[in-house]
DNA sequence: AACCATACTTAGGAGATAAATC
DNA sequence: GATTTATCTCCTAAGTATGGTT
């Protein structure tokens, strides 16, 4: 405890807070040298414990993990090993800083107390006094620390004054909203420039009535007309009257008519998404077929019978025997077993042929095999039906779930999202999941709450059953709603991507985005100075504003102790940034999905400054470097720029914005595919910016070695032609050079044997295939196969060729082919053959450079999609190439509303 | 501030389908 | 035309963010 102090003192100025997280000069100083000489004396670093008057207090409720709930992280990730910092920080550690791991410290967290007074995060969750106390007797023991602690108290009071009137005046700008909506006007255009009441002037609730008692099912398939009709009478307010007319043109032609809402100007404040909602709920997955007699689970040698409920959680493990990735997973196989063996124990485990019970205790003794081949077997089948048949089959089911397709929203059709509910299955978490490989339960009626109008029809649970609850949530977009067995998520019925209301809120995503634009140099300003502030916590915000804004960084909301161990930027712990002087920051880290962010770059000095000093000791591995910050904290301040801002604006500000940049700096140039290519680069720019991955294909690694086979044979071929060129005409060699003439020197002898005799087996395999080929024609069409003697006719071609390289390669020579091959013409052969090498060859850049990157989800979430038609537009290339259907009914909006001129 | 509940967007992978290639 | 490869769609996990409660 005594070690710690030189962070309680700070606590104490508990009513006037502010003190401690101050940086001083001479901190700021010694981190331009390189290591502080004492440093666990700098009072900015030490962190503030003591509750604090609310008012000032920017201050963290968090600091490291070793505080309550903090998920208390190995830092494994990675395996990285970070020296620099730790180690040569271990070795001037003060005693008192024999900090724990995050792991040992989430071992003790209860009875730790005193002993983590040298974690100043703990400190948070003590009461007053006891924070007091612990200030106390730690004054003895930091004489010089406390010192300064109390000089800068009183000074700081002053600042934090001054601080807070800032605030203040800060926080009274936003309240201004309306004004602000005002002059930005683009800005979510939808959400407030309401006209507020008079949305919906008395529907026409008989109207809706009726609509209820029709089963939906049948509207969609049948008319829509009608209740799509109806619709606009309500939304039109008046105006749009053409537009109605429009829509009831196309109504009666059993088009589906179109609600322009991007050209309505009036609409609500954006809390209410709907006034009229009805749906026919959702779609529970098959119940569970048992199988047959004779397909069993193996246990310990033994065919083993299970009851079904059993049974059908060994099925899904069975089920998938083929993935590897989980089933090889430690993890996810001590997970499955533990709940399989609970419902083992619950329904009496198996029994073997004889009747006799069977415990099933070890998971190696599982053999799920017999259950995977059948599965196999099914899906075989399945593959191998007639195309008419599975068309068939495919046409059945939708009939079936056609009534669940589709909403209808304000007397609109819409498209439902995800109406099957999720079937039991293996949970499937991402990375080291601690959770992957339990047992999704099936979900039942009875946990399923439904949102609905209350006027529409409830949709009737299954038989003899009933839902959680009805609900008529006007505020929310979601139609039904069940929690998860597993992490207790929360699971949504929303409508698909294509939907007015998805629609409505991408574009209001973009417009904010756009309407940072404003903004930003504003805030990039204003977070330069403040990398400079002596209030760490600012100080803090104002470096992880930085990192969001230049890299693209993630809020990194924390995490529970039972989830994957990934962060954010205000998640980021010592481990995954090491800092290389003079300014090269090394992130290296598990973000979203467990996804490697690596990246080597060069910052601002300041950032690099105040990042060693989030890293100072006594932080170490497993601490967060921001450990002042909270992402409410982050946004709170960033909303007080621009209302609506949060961090994740950032990345689509930046993505778009960088997108603008480079469509802008295309020439119109070249052929459909160049400018398809061009586009997709830049996006490919962007894609790397968020960092958005793929894994590597499994059968990458082949197809490259397959490309560079092939450019290899191309500069065989290069080099023979060549040498034809001496054939016709030998006095070329000395005109051109003996050099021109040599083959490369990678393609040595060893080399141009392996590939004659490549090329020569597969010029037989061709020949033979096409003899059997032809051979079954024949057959087919009632006559008389050919005799094999004729395959061995055919197949002399190869062994032509065979002949035709053996000679090449003793005599060293190589006959010119062709018909009156002249040294003119082999030149031109040349040239052609060069293109189709360097073709292959940018060709297989462009695949190594994409392996592992995917465009898909920037283009999706991140690239205002009106960039995209403005491109299309002005390249003249169809929007086709860039936009697959599904994408195309997304950005519906975006294609019907900008034209060339548009800018982000 | 911590914590929880809630609701919505963003994300990669599996499997289905279409396109390219043999 | 069959097979391989690229692309698209579906699925659902994993984030962000907010608001209420204690």
């Amino acid at each position: 405890m005594s070690s710690s102090d030189d962070d309680t003192p700070l606590v104490r100025g508990k009513t006037q807070v502010v003190s401690n997280d101050r940086i001083s000069k001479a901190e700021d100083k010694a981190m331009d040298k390189e290591v502080p000489s004492n440093g666990h004396v700098e009072p900015g670093i030490s962190i503030r414990m003591g509750p604090v008057d609310d008012m000032d207090v920017d201050e963290p409720a968090t600091n490291g993990n070793a505080g309550g709930k903090r998920k208390a992280r190995s830092s494994i990730t990675n395996g990285k090993t970070y020296k620099d910092q730790s180690s040569s920080e271990d070795d001037d550690k003060p005693l008192s800083k024999r900090r724990r791991t995050s792991q040992q410290a989430k071992a003790v967290k209860d009875d730790s107390d005193s002993d983590l007074s040298d974690v100043p995060l703990k400190a948070r969750n003590l009461p007053k006094a006891s924070a007091e106390q612990i200030g106390e007797s730690s004054d003895s023991d930091t004489p010089l620390n406390t010192k300064l602690v109390k000089k800068k108290e009183e000074i700081e009071k002053a600042a934090a004054k001054e601080a807070k009137a800032i605030r203040s005046k800060e926080k009274a700008a936003p309240k201004r909203k309306p004004k602000i909506e005002s002059d930005s006007d683009d800005d979510i255009p939808l959400a407030k420039k309401k006209a507020p009441v008079k949305k919906a002037p008395a529907k026409k609730p008989k109207k809706e009535e009726s609509d209820s008692d029709v089963p939906l099912a049948k509207k969609p398939i049948a008319k829509k007309g009608k209740a799509a009709a109806a619709a606009p009478a309500k939304k039109g307010k008046g105006k749009l009257k053409k537009e109605e007319e429009e829509d009831q043109d196309r109504a009666a032609d059993d088009e589906e008519e179109e609600y322009r809402w991007w050209e309505d100007t009036a609409k609500g404040d954006g809390t209410k998404k709907w006034d009229a909602l009805e749906h026919n709920g959702v779609v529970f997955p098959p119940e569970y077929v048992t199988l047959p007699k004779s397909v069993k689970l193996i246990y310990d040698g033994t065919p083993v019978s299970l009851q079904p409920e059993a049974e059908e959680a060994a099925s899904f493990y069975g089920g998938m025997l083929n993935s590897t990735h989980n089933i090889e997973n430690p993890t996810f196989n001590k997970n499955f077993f533990e709940d399989f063996t609970a419902i083992l124990d619950k329904t009496g485990h198996s029994k073997d042929k004889d009747g006799k019970t069977v415990k099933i205790k070890k998971f190696e003794k599982c053999d799920f095999k017999p259950i995977f081949e059948h599965y196999e077997a099914e899906r075989t089948a399945k593959k191998a039906l007639p195309a008419a048949e599975k068309k068939a089959l495919k046409a059945e089911k939708e009939t079936a779930e056609a009534q669940y397709m589709y909403c209808m929203w304000d007397g609109r059709k819409q498209k439902v999202g995800n109406f099957r509910v999720e079937p039991p299955s293996l949970f499937r978490g991402r990375g080291e999941h601690p959770k992957t490989g339990r047992i999704k339960k099936r979900v039942l009626p009875e946990q399923i709450t439904i949102n609905i109008g209350e006027k529409a029809k409830v949709p009737a649970p299954p038989a003899g059953h009933r839902w959680k609850e009805v609900k008529h949530d006007h505020e929310g977009t979601w139609l039904a709603m069940w929690q998860e067995n597993i992490n207790g998520a929360y699971k949504y019925v929303m409508l698909a991507a294509n939907s007015d209301i998805k629609g409505q809120s991408d574009f209001k995503k973009f417009e904010k985005a756009r309407e940072l634009k404003k903004h930003i140099d504003r805030i990039r300003q204003d977070y330069r100075r403040e990398l400079k502030s002596e209030k760490m916590v600012d100080r803090q915000r104002a470096t992880a504003i930085y990192l969001i804004d230049q890299f693209a960084l993630r809020a990194g909301n924390e995490k529970g102790e039972d989830e994957a161990d990934t962060v954010g930027c205000c998640s980021l712990k010592f481990q995954h940034i090491t800092l290389r002087p003079p300014e090269t920051v090394i992130f290296d880290f598990l973000g979203k999905d467990s996804i490697r962010f690596y990246d080597e770059v060069k910052v601002d000095a300041q950032v690099f400054k105040n990042l060693k000093i989030f890293k100072k000791e006594p932080k170490t591995v497993g601490d967060d470097i921001f450990d002042r910050l909270t992402t409410s904290a982050l946004n709170k301040h960033l909303t007080s720029y621009m209302p609506g801002l949060t961090a994740k604006v950032f990345r689509t500000y930046n993505a778009s914005y960088t997108m603008a940049r480079l469509l802008k700096s295309l020439k119109a140039t070249g052929t459909i595919q160049e400018k398809v290519k061009a586009y997709n680069d830049a996006n490919r720019e962007v894609a790397i910016l968020c960092n958005h991955k793929r894994t590597v294909a499994a059968s990458h690694g082949a197809s490259i070695d397959k490309m560079n086979e092939k450019i290899n044979g191309l500069r065989y071929q290069v080099w023979r032609t060549k040498m034809m060129m001496i054939d016709v005409d030998p006095k070329i060699k000395k005109k051109k050079g003996a050099e021109y003439f040599e083959r490369p020197e990678d393609l040595d002898n060893e080399w141009v044997k392996h590939h004659q005799d490549a090329e020569v087996e597969e010029m037989r395999q061709k020949i033979t295939k096409k003899f059997e080929k032809d051979n079954e024609k024949l057959v087919a069409d009632g006559e008389k196969e050919m005799k094999p003697k004729e395959l061995t006719e055919r197949l002399e071609k190869a062994d032509e060729l065979a002949a035709k390289y053996k000679k090449e390669n003793k005599t060293g020579k190589v006959e010119a082919e062709g018909k009156g091959p002249t040294v003119e013409k082999l030149d031109g052969n040349i040239d052609k053959i060069n293109q189709r090498i360097e073709n292959m060859k940018i060709q297989m850049e462009d695949k190594e450079g994409n392996k592992e990157v995917a465009l898909g989800t920037s283009k999706i979430n991140y690239i205002d999609p009106r960039l995209t038609v403005v491109f299309s537009k002005k390249f003249d290339v169809p929007i086709e190439k860039f936009f697959s259907k599904t994408l195309r009914e997304k950005f519906d909006w975006a294609i019907k509303s900008v034209d060339e001129d548009w800018d982000f």
